[in-house]
DNA sequence: GCAATGACGCTCT
DNA sequence: CAGAGCGCCATTG
């Protein structure tokens, strides 16, 4: 069963995340056009398969830190693949968004900055 | 349909 | 900058 049109939505944004850059789910769900759905984002992630080449790594809270999720460990395998993609954590694992944050630019003709 | 849950964000202190 | 509280609402059982 396909997911639901947001979840499509939202994986689409993810998806244009770039390389070595982050997103917070506030802003992927702004860009998907659901504001105020920052937990849906966060759910729609949870419900992505094993193997997707949605790059949900890229995906993190408005802190610039990894959420805490409902299996130990794994977060550590999201801040190992940001790493590896030249993400730097500071201290505390928060991720300083001034420098890896990415710079959303909507499609569509809205102005972007 | 109802009650509980959750990979969140903003405001106030 | 850090911590606590409230709001948000789709998904789940």
């Amino acid at each position: 069963m396909p997911a639901s049109p947001a979840y499509q939505r939202i994986y689409a944004v993810v998806r244009r995340i770039p390389r070595g850059r982050v997103a917070t789910y506030g802003q992927v769900a702004r860009l998907a056009r659901l504001p105020g759905r920052a937990r849906q984002v966060g759910y729609a992630m949870h419900a992505l398969p094993s193997g997707t080449r949605v790059p949900w790594h890229r995906v993190v809270n408005a802190e610039g830190r990894v959420s805490r999720r409902r299996v130990p460990g794994a977060e550590l395998t999201q801040r190992m693949l940001l790493e590896r993609e030249g993400v730097g954590f500071g201290p505390g694992g928060k991720i300083p968004l001034t420098r890896y944050g990415w710079k959303a630019t909507l499609r569509r003709g809205v102005a972007n900055g």
